[in-house]
DNA sequence: TTATTAACTTGCATATTGCAAGTTAATAAC
DNA sequence: GTTATTAACTTGCAATATGCAAGTTAATAA
């Protein structure tokens, strides 16, 4: 990902759309970010932190700046201060959408047998 | 993931489908592995670390023994030495290809500004 | 029988993640 | 308006994962 995590600037490790979005995407927390966004439209830094999967504040800082700076996040209040200013999906977001439905599915039918307690959420 | 990658024995984060989907596969390079075995339906050791990505070796063992013990892929002579022994995408593996392609068709059109090479490759 | 090389493993440096605690500033309570 | 509370971070450090270079092994080619 990136060390400043203020600044929009991916290391592409080649052409291939799916390799770059994994460059961007390819972790295990900013999938999850815009999962939250999906299944509530909005959500405050706190909210996001007491989501079930546990995620720990500086990454959780660190993914909302970088998925922000890529503008597949964004501010509902851009002008209000940080506080109660929760974030929405942009339409760039948005378009995630079937990529985690895809996956979903994927994982209802194929994790299940190793995973007893998987249910079904978007 | 898993320190030993002998074993499929993931660390369940919690019950959503698409977190568990990423506990197994939301990193740099498991889904790349994957992109491979589906341009290319076989794939060995040293063709995989002939993309151009440019995974290490030690990386890439890793990964093939554990998307294995997931029997997401296998190796197409289970039998035989290992040496040109490649490998092939399982049922389960297969079912992958959507994931991938929404991936790729979002990469395409929310990239292209920011990632001046990317191209189509599935 | 020897040389080559595919398929790994190992060791170590660097980067990323996780955990606990601390800081700041906006709002709520009085 | 002053104080208390708390949301939204930041910081420091330990643990884990990744990356790089080199080494090992055993199957096949010469």
């Amino acid at each position: 990902m990136n060390t400043d995590s203020e600044l929009q600037n991916p290391e592409w490790r080649s052409s291939c759309p799916i390799a770059s979005g994994l460059d961007i995407l390819g972790d295990k927390w900013s999938l999850i970010i815009v999962r939250d966004l999906i299944e509530h439209s909005s959500r405050t830094y706190s909210e996001f932190a007491s989501s079930p999967e546990g995620i720990s504040t500086n990454i959780l800082a660190s993914r909302l700046k970088w998925l922000e700076s890529l503008s597949i996040i964004e501010r509902i209040n851009p002008d209000k201060p940080s506080r109660n200013n929760a974030f929405q999906l942009t339409q760039r977001g948005k378009a995630l959408r079937p990529v985690l439905e895809e996956l979903g599915k994927w994982s209802q039918i194929h994790l299940k047998e190793i995973h007893p307690t998987i249910v079904k959420i978007i």
